[in-house]
DNA sequence: CTCCAGGCTTACG
DNA sequence: CGTAAGCATGGA
C-alpha cells in the first residue's frame, strides 16, 4: 500500500466519480472504491490527485483516462451554447476505463433500474461472491464465480429478472463462448454487433460498455434521461419517424452532429441531468 | 393504488 | 415488418 500524488489538470474527481458513470465509489473522508481487485482511496488538491492503493501511478492514470486532450475533444463537441457552457460548468469531467466484465455485469442490472437499486445490487453481488479485500470491501465476482452461482443464491442480490442474464453472460465469458476483452479490437459497429448477442443486452447498454470499458468514445448511449434531454434541445434537427426506432434516430443524430467524440457530449448531458435529480436518487 | 426507473425480449398482428 | 405487454424491485 502506497501514497503518492498525480499531476491532474482539467480533472474532477468529484464529478467523474459522482456522475453516474461508475456505481461503486463512495465518498467518505476520501473517495474510496475499487479497481481491478484493489481498493483505491483518492481526493483532490487543485491538479494534484492523492492515491493511495497498491496500483501504481500508471494504471491510475489510464483508469481516470488522464491522457485524453480535453481541451481538443471540447473544441469538437462544442457545435452550440449548451455543449459550450456544459463544458464550463463541468469542466474536469472525464469518462473512466472501467474493467469490461464489471461494466457490462453493471449495466445489465441498469436495465428498466433505478441508480439506487442498481447500486444496492452491485454491492450486494459483490459481498456475496466477490472475494473480501479488507473490512468492508470485495472485489468484483468473476465471471467463473458467477457462471456457477444458484439463481435463489442470486436472490439475495435484488436483481429480479436480470439475474438469468447476469448469469449466462457470466456463464459465456466463463467457457470462453464469448470473448469479451477481443471487444476492443473490434469497431465500434463490430463490438456493438457482437455485445448484443448477450442476452438481456440491447443496443443502450452495448453502448455504455463500448463506451464506458472499451472507449469507444463514438458510442452515444440513449437512456430515458438522454432521450428527454436530447428532444428538449435538440427535437428540431432530428426527426424521428417510427417511436421504436427513436432512441437509435437520436443516437445516430448525435454521432453526426457531436462527432467523433459524441461519448464525451453524452457524459455531460447527462450530469446536467443527474444534477436535476439528485438529492433523493443517490 | 399507479407510475416510473441508465431496457430488453417475446408474443402477437 | 410493426407495436405492446411483461419482466422484479423499490420509491414517489
Amino acid at each position: 500500500m502506497s501514497m503518492y500524488r498525480i499531476h491532474a489538470p482539467d480533472f474532477n474527481l468529484d464529478l467523474a466519480l459522482s456522475c453516474g458513470q461508475v456505481f461503486r465509489w463512495e465518498k467518505k473522508e476520501r473517495w474510496t472504491g475499487v479497481v481491478n481487485g484493489a481498493v483505491v482511496r483518492a481526493e483532490q488538491e487543485g491538479s494534484e490527485l492523492i492515491i493511495e492503493s497498491v496500483l501504481n501511478k500508471k494504471s491510475i492514470q489510464d483508469y481516470f483516462r488522464l491522457d485524453d486532450d480535453l481541451e481538443k475533444i471540447y473544441s469538437e463537441i462544442r457545435k452550440d451554447e449548451l455543449m459550450t457552457s456544459l463544458t464550463l460548468k463541468y469542466r474536469g469531467l472525464r469518462l473512466i476505463r472501467q474493467d469490461p466484465w464489471e461494466c457490462l455485469a453493471s449495466y445489465i442490472c441498469s436495465s428498466n433500474n433505478t441508480i439506487r437499486n442498481i447500486k444496492n445490487s452491485i454491492r450486494l453481488m459483490c459481498e456475496c461472491f466477490g472475494n473480501r479485500i479488507e473490512n468492508g470491501y470485495y472485489s468484483f465476482p468473476t465471471p467463473d464465480a458467477l457462471a456457477h452461482v444458484e439463481l435463489c443464491d442470486m436472490a439475495s442480490c435484488r436483481m429480479g429478472f436480470r439475474a438469468p442474464n447476469v448469469r449466462s453472460a457470466a456463464a459465456m465469458i466463463a467457457e470462453g463462448e464469448f470473448d469479451l476483452k477481443g471487444i476492443k479490437d473490434l469497431s465500434y459497429e463490430e463490438g456493438r454487433a457482437e455485445l448484443t448477442k448477450i442476452k438481456g443486452v440491447g443496443n443502450k447498454i452495448a453502448d455504455c460498455v463500448l463506451l464506458f470499458a472499451f472507449g469507444k468514445l463514438e458510442s452515444f448511449p440513449v437512456d430515458t434521461h438522454i432521450e428527454q434531454i436530447m428532444e428538449r434541445f435538440y427535437s428540431e434537427k432530428f426527426n424521428v419517424l417510427k417511436k421504436s426506432k427513436k432512441r437509435e434516430v437520436i443516437a445516430d443524430f448525435a454521432r453526426m452532429y457531436f462527432g467523433k467524440f459524441c461519448g464525451y457530449a453524452q457524459e455531460y448531458l447527462y450530469l446536467e441531468d443527474m444534477e436535476k435529480i439528485s438529492g433523493q436518487d443517490i
